[in-house]
DNA sequence: CTGAGCCCCTGGGCGC
DNA sequence: TGCGCCCAGGGGCTCA
């Protein structure tokens, strides 16, 4: 069963990242870790509902990490941006119209959002009767703007655009994967420069940009990299390169991982999740040769990879001595 | 500087 | 049946 008290969200309501998913393996509940493509979709959803919107007032909880948006209020929504796993919110200056000419113009201020491992972000006509509730933005249209966290991991900051001294991720940030900044040349260099497991490479950001547990461990497997490998081929991160691409964008057509409702009692499958090839799938057969699946932890996360189509390294990466 | 590991936080699962 | 421990994880922080 999902969290009995967890707020349901009403008709209108767009983009939940944390929804209850039923665990393949054990038939537990996991939440839905918003990466890449989970921030992605929640931006496209709401970017037609708050762009062109102003900023009437904030309110936030109290808590280190949700506060310092009252800076936002009277500043129009000039567009909504993703960087990695962030949402980027363009503000413009306090008083200016949100016209298409002001859209188009440079923005004043940012409000920075990061959802953590469970927070959401929605638009909704009325304040949502949750718990949860960790900050309100009322925007001068008919819907406003709320943001919802259970476990506390979001972060809600407003700062001069591009100014990311309090947040060391964002401002040490790797290419976006689905650009062409993200060189197929330059990633390889990267990874043999690291001599952590190349798993921990891909969550670290820096390398790359929005790579978390999951599309980790779907990448490495899709790439036949062993996660804890510690030095890669060309031919190796090249795969890499790749496949962190081709699973991302299939997981953004689905709009994400973990994306199923709880609806009258009943659990329903995300659309993506179903394509999860290793992750949360311990003990199950690889789709590729039918080995079991295991599952271990690197860089303190769980790590699921398939012992047979992902060989650890011999010693020097390269399976050619 | 870099890598490893802990901590934050909450609720579900499970062991006793 | 009920209590309480353990787990999940992104990113910040500390320590070696």
């Amino acid at each position: 069963m999902p969290p009995a008290n967890y707020p349901r969200l009403r008709v209108g309501e767009v983009a939940t990242p944390k929804v209850a998913v039923r665990g393949a393996a054990g038939g537990a509940i996991m939440d839905a870790m918003p990466e890449l493509p989970e921030v992605e979709t929640i931006r496209r959803d709401l970017e037609p509902h708050v762009v062109g919107r102003r900023i009437v007032r904030t309110w936030c909880s109290d808590g280190p990490r949700y506060g310092d948006i009252h800076d936002a209020a009277g500043r129009a929504i000039l567009a909504l941006r993703r960087r990695g796993k962030y949402l980027l919110a363009e503000l413009g200056e306090v008083g200016t119209v949100a016209s298409p000419d002001a859209v188009s113009g440079i923005a004043a201020r940012e409000l920075v959002i990061h959802l953590g491992m469970s927070g959401r972000l929605f638009t909704a006509a009325s304040r949502p009767d949750s718990p949860h509730l960790r900050a309100v933005i009322e925007l001068d249209g008919p819907e406003h703007l709320y943001f919802d966290d259970m476990r506390k991991f979001g972060q809600l900051l407003v700062v001069r655009p591009g100014e990311y001294e309090a947040l060391e991720t964002l401002a040490h940030m790797g290419p976006e994967p689905l650009s062409a900044d993200f060189d197929a040349e330059n990633f390889h260099r990267a990874l043999v420069a690291s001599r952590a497991p190349v798993k921990a490479v891909l969550l670290g950001q820096r390398v790359v940009a929005g790579i978390g547990n999951i599309y980790a461990d779907e990448a490495l497997f899709l790439a036949g990299i062993h996660p804890g490998s510690r030095s890669v081929s060309r031919p190796q991160s090249r795969r890499l390169h790749a496949a962190l691409k081709q699973v991302l964008a299939e997981a953004i057509a689905n709009r994400g991982t973990s994306f199923s409702l709880y609806r009258d009692g009943h659990l329903r499958e995300g659309n993506h999740y179903r394509e999860l090839k290793v992750y949360d799938r311990e003990d199950q057969p690889c789709p590729r040769c039918h080995t079991a699946i295991c599952k271990t932890r690197i860089a303190g996360r769980g790590t699921h990879f398939c012992p047979s189509c992902q060989k650890p390294p011999r010693s020097t990466g390269n399976g050619r001595g």
